[in-house]
DNA sequence: AATCAAAATGTCGACGTCGACATTTGTTAT
DNA sequence: ATAACAAATGTCGACGTCGACATTTTGATT
């Protein structure tokens, strides 16, 4: 492999002359700058990382530690995110994934430690409360979609749920709906309650009643292999004799079945029941028909973000807040409208 | 940050007898390698990696290059396929990751080699025909979901469509469907080919007439922006007066519509028709009531194997065939049914 | 032409590790 | 006790880069 010397041999100057075309830091003669240029292109000369770590003592990559487990399809996006930040900023990206096993999540610290990283993203699928693996040593790290138990050791970025619940029950009630369905999150979400809270407060600072809001749970167990009786409970609620115009749902998996289940008791969306879902899973929120009204998860940017995040906590810049929320767009579509006039 | 020298001193030994503990090289008197783990112990001493690959001048980081693009969720068990496999064999992994920009991909060529990777994989999110950046250093190179347009340079493993469409088709021909409806995937795909000529032939094969096979185009346009006329086509196929009792699917999303079109004519699943997708997304498959009938992609396993491909390729065991395909199985769930009696 | 500062270039060593090789210690056979 | 060999341990330097510092060249000023 070329070194830095090879160059300076081809181009007749010394070693510590070449280092500073390559890291073009200037002092160098116009003339001297081309001839040594020359010689890189000629010899295709590539800087090598590793040394200059060596050298400087201190790495421009990231680690990435995410618990991903395949059945959160988009939160792939916030790797995206954080890619995307780290190739504008001329970071690299080292990435190792734990299944959710703690083990290899100590395992991971381990290798991040022999890399000698920056800083760690710790990524985590769901949004939830968690707990990193403790002791561990102390690289610099931010949690993604997801905030810490208890010690506010780590700086924390997650999407503000309750946000978008509440500008999506506003949404909902100025429609003028007044008798609403609601199927609920698996509670072992944290997203759940965020979720169903928002939506109560806001019914109530409304005047709704007690028994406006139809609220059933949809989905419990342990997550990847939950208890699955949306579909039922939505057929329940609309076949029941007070019928809901409005059918709010966890998420937009849980939508996708009070959809079916809508269609398989003949009702029209928006016509007979407005329909809405949250998370934006467009593989469904789009695949519908009409498309399905719903509150997008700011995945990517949640990424974009963290690394932004991280980075400026290695600077030293405190931030504002140690623990950042983003906004949650509610997304219209066409499966809700007003309450119709009969 | 404490090196093996610090430890060294601790110990009371040479720093080389450190490092022939840290790298259990044998060869170190028990005691003496029992003083040393304490010593190592009480720092916290990691070796730095860094320095190793300095040292000996090779690395074991493998480099992913993506072209991910939101709208393919599932791609991404490709890359925890990856993931997994590194992490059994102590691999570490690099990612970029490109949106599909030319310009993009070859800086990251630059910095896996600023890196000095030891190899690449590859990644593409659609299973495509690819030229990867051409003249770019000589990093071995493994296509992942792709293989190379022409010159045979580069090793590839990809799903084998045709084979999942050849099983699909003799299972829907086998459960009796004759006149069978066959909406066709976006031709900018390299699966949309694969599969329709597979079942084709399959048709053919069996005895089936020209008339006995409807096809229609689906989707077209450029991937991520296409003109999606599924739902109607499905309307159209199933409102006609030779209704097909078979409707068969370039993928899930597809079924997903047709799905909505058959429930909206009033068609109960799967008695009255059989609905078919491809890919197994399950988000779509198994949300839809009943479940969906499918062919499964292999991503996770693209990655496992890619990496031992990529492994193979490194370590100069020339694996049996430059181009693998994996197989794609089919998984049966409800939505299909023999033909039924009346 | 002599003086001096600024610009350009060079020398050297250290970052942490481990391979090549050298030396010391321990063990066994005579 | 001594030779002969194996096991254990140590010394040294190089991998590629760049910071600290030293030296040389250039150009402007008197």
């Amino acid at each position: 492999m070329v070194s830095i010397k090879d160059v300076a041999k081809v181009a007749g100057v010394s070693d510590k002359t070449v280092s500073r075309v390559a890291n073009k830091e200037g002092n160098v003669h116009p003339e001297t700058a081309e001839k040594v240029n020359e010689a890189i292109r000629k010899l295709g000369y590539v800087p090598n990382m590793t040394a200059r770590m060596m050298r400087s003592s201190r790495s421009t990559t990231f680690g990435i530690l995410t618990d991903y487990v395949s059945t959160t399809p988009y939160s792939g996006d916030i790797v995206r995110g954080i890619q995307d930040w780290a190739n504008e900023n001329n970071k690299t990206v080292l990435m190792a994934n734990t299944n959710g096993d703690k083990e290899r999540e100590i395992e991971t610290w381990r290798t991040f430690q022999e890399h000698r990283i920056q800083g760690v993203l710790f990524v985590t699928m769901y949004h939830r409360i968690i707990d990193p693996v403790p002791s561990s040593v102390q690289i610099p790290t931010v949690l993604v979609n997801s905030h810490p138990s208890k010690k506010r050791k780590y700086h924390s970025i997650e999407p503000d749920d309750y946000q978008g619940s509440t500008d999506l029950a506003k949404y909902i009630i100025q429609l003028g709906h007044r008798k609403i369905g609601y199927i609920r999150l698996n509670p072992a979400l944290l997203g759940a309650e965020l979720r169903i809270d928002a939506f109560r407060k806001v019914a109530r600072d409304s005047g709704l009643s007690q028994t406006d809001l139809t609220v059933r749970l949809g989905m419990e167990g342990p997550i990847g292999n939950e208890n699955n009786r949306v579909y039922q409970e939505a057929i329940d609620i609309l076949s029941g004799p007070n019928r809901p115009t409005a059918l709010v749902c966890g998420n937009d998996e849980m939508a996708f079945q009070a959809y079916l289940a809508a269609l398989r008791l003949g009702l029209r969306i928006p016509e007979d029941l407005t329909i809405v879902g949250f998370d934006d899973f467009r593989l469904i929120s789009l695949g519908l028909k009409p498309q399905l009204t719903t509150v997008a998860l700011p995945y990517y940017d949640l990424g974009l973000k963290g690394a932004e995040l991280l980075n400026r906590v290695l600077l030293g810049e405190s931030p504002d807040s140690k623990h950042e929320k983003l906004h949650c767009p509610l997304v219209v579509r066409g499966s809700s409208s007003s309450v119709s006039l009969l």
